[in-house]
DNA sequence: CAGTATCCCAGATGATACTG
DNA sequence: CAGTATCATCTGGGATACTG
C-alpha cells in the first residue's frame, strides 16, 4: 500500500529519541504554560477571569486548552448550576507537582535567557551567510 | 488602519502573563529536545548520525532547528572543509546548562506520566459529554 | 556528506458571530 | 457567563528531488 513511508514515519515518533517528549506534549505546548501559571498565581478563578489576564487568548482556544489541561488531569473544572453559570478552574494535585518544574524553568530564564540573547545578536550580526 | 486589531493582538503576548514562556520558545519547540537529548546522549556527531538517531526527522526540519539552536546559542556547529565535507554539531556550555532541567523533566514524567494516563482514561469514559 | 529547492497540505490559530 | 459555531488564514512540517 502507499501510506507505508508515512506510517512509517509516524511510527518513529521523537519520543523514541527523547524521555522528555511526551512531558513536552503535555506541559508545554502553546497556551499551557500561562494557563497554568495564571491559575496557579492567582488561585481557582473563572472563565472570564482566566481570559482577562492571558490578554491574547481567543475564547475558543482557551476552552480547548483547559479541556485538554482538564483531561490530562492538570486542571479541575467545577460547574455551578446558577443563572447565569459560573464556572471554576483550579490547578489539580498532579498540576501542582509541577511547580518545583516551573520555577526550576524560571531560575533558568533568570540566568541565562540574556545569553541567549546576545547569542543571537552575533549570530545575526555575523559576517557570514 | 486595518492592521489594528491584529497588531493589538501580536503585541499582548502570552509572556507577559508567564515568566516561563520565552524558556519554553527557546527550549520546547517541536523536535528540539529530541535534537538536544541525542545530542547529550552520544556527544559530538555529524548531521547524518543525528539524521540516523532521529528517525522521523527530514533533513529539511533538522537543518532548520539546528540553526535555531546554533542562533541561541544552545549548539554549536564546526564545518570541516573537507571532500566530502564534514560538519559536527555538539551541545554548547549553555546548552549544558540545560541537563538538571531535562533530568527533573524525565524525573517528573517517570513519576507522574502514568497519573495523566489515568486520567485521560477516565475522563474519556466519563459519561457526560 | 550536508544540506537546498520546491511543492504541498493538515491542523492549529484567529476573527467574528451566536446561544443556553 | 461560558462557552459553541463558522469561516478564513497561515505556517510548520512533510514528501520529493536536486547540488556543491
Amino acid at each position: 500500500m502507499r501510506m507505508a513511508v508515512r506510517t512509517l514515519r509516524e511510527e518513529t515518533a521523537p519520543e523514541l529519541a527523547c524521555p522528555v517528549s511526551p512531558v513536552v506534549d503535555i506541559v508545554f505546548s502553546r497556551w499551557t504554560t500561562p494557563i497554568l501559571w495564571t491559575l496557579h498565581a492567582h488561585g481557582r478563578q473563572r472563565f472570564v477571569e482566566l481570559e482577562r489576564r492571558i490578554t491574547s487568548i481567543t475564547p475558543k482556544v482557551l476552552t480547548q486548552r483547559l479541556r485538554r489541561l482538564e483531561r490530562d488531569g492538570l486542571v479541575t473544572r467545577t460547574y455551578h448550576p446558577e443563572v447565569p453559570p459560573r464556572v471554576e478552574y483550579e490547578i489539580s494535585a498532579l498540576g501542582l507537582t509541577l511547580a518545583p518544574l516551573f520555577a526550576h524553568l524560571a531560575d533558568w530564564a533568570a540566568g541565562h535567557l540574556p545569553e541567549v540573547e546576545r547569542a543571537r545578536e552575533r549570530y545575526d550580526e555575523a559576517p557570514n551567510r
